[in-house]
DNA sequence: GTCTATATCGGGATAGAC
DNA sequence: GTCTATCCCGATATAGAC
């Protein structure tokens, strides 16, 4: 009964990992990486700069959880999308749902994570990695809906860049935009035939997570 | 006649000036502003780090003037449309065309100044206020475009950020999204009926510009 | 695991010769 | 208006006491 840590996103953190991490995500998102100081970080939470470092080897460490946490539930539902039979579109559609939800809900920001250009540095090649692969699995999506006939002819990966620049407006300053506009937005921009939109909500509503909600892995 | 300087967006530059904020603007696009030094746009321009304070007073002033200069038009087209009589869809729509050929034919990228996450210091105030005034109009044009029915009720606050975060998809790494298809996206996700969208598309390609390209102000 | 003190480095900006 | 040399500061990271 080792009481100490959560675990999140298939990520083990004490308690104070995870107070920096959320104060840093808010920073980095308000501030830019590169612009964030490690003093601020610290100051945010209340500690002294170096304590920092037994919890995390370095700046871009923090930065490398960071994008590991937020997209690692994304990537992990757009996988079972993809790999689950049934209509590509509702799946795509239930998928943005539970970003908005991961988005709205968890501490560690996806948005401005997504666009953050230090991330094109070498030494986050990993994390590069994912975010391209997270595109890959919505293109596929957005394919095959395509192919079923459910969603506008149109470069696929192009329409993954679009709908993922869209989860920038939750992060821009003041009132952000809500979650539901957004999907509204984004279906509508992508779908081919507007009638069918409610059976897609529907359908998308009825998929069931409850496999992946056990956390695996 | 003296033949130095081009006027841009209403502002004067030298050659050099446009030289060294062509260069910045690509170099904060790629790696973001505060990860880019003095020293990396020097180099990539060809000179001495201390040959950049001849034609900017400072690092932020160079982003002020790249902010100016990649908000100007788009800003004044925006006022243009908003004062214009006419089907407001059709004049966001030409708007929307106007500004993916101003992002592709320009060197001063409006990408990634959008979301340049320091234009949020107190410093950059004025910067700000440019581009909250061109959300507010492109959010004008929408929900007049909604009061006369050809566009789907939603914020138009919200509608606009989405908009605009649009072009991030632009300048994302590798091949970047075709302005054509963004424009549609946006469109389809905007109208109401989507059978009036080819009328417009038509409409908004017959909106007579001359009057701006002479560039006033 | 947090603190104080500090090493080390890189970045923005200026001085002054040419 | 570009150069070299340099100042100064802030930032990351480490050392070592508690």
């Amino acid at each position: 009964m080792v009481a100490e840590g959560t675990i999140r996103d298939g990520v083990r953190l004490t308690p104070s990992a995870e107070r920096i991490l959320r104060t840093a995500a808010r920073l980095f998102a308000l501030n830019g990486y590169s612009a964030t100081s490690t003093r601020d970080i610290a100051a945010a939470v209340g500690v002294q700069q170096p304590a920092l470092y037994k919890h995390f080897s370095s700046k871009d460490d923090i930065l490398s959880a960071l994008v590991k946490l937020g997209l690692g539930r994304p990537v992990e539902l757009a996988e079972a999308m993809t790999r689950r039979p049934g209509r590509a579109a509702a799946q795509l559609c239930r998928w943005l749902a539970e970003c908005v939800r991961h988005l709205q809900g968890s501490p560690y920001v996806l948005v401005s994570i997504i666009t953050t250009p230090e991330l094109g540095q070498e030494h986050f090649a990993s994390e590069r990695a994912l975010l391209d692969r997270l595109d890959r699995l919505v293109a596929e999506l957005i394919g095959r809906g395509q192919r079923e006939g459910d969603l506008r002819p149109m470069d696929p990966l192009s329409a993954s860049r679009l709908v993922m620049a869209l989860f920038d407006a939750m992060a821009m300053p003041e009132i952000a935009v809500r979650g539901e506009e957004l999907i509204d937005f984004a279906m509508n921009g992508l779908v081919e035939d507007r009638n069918a939109l409610e059976d897609i909500y529907r359908e998308a509503a009825a998929l069931d997570l409850a496999s992946l909600d056990t956390q695996p892995g």
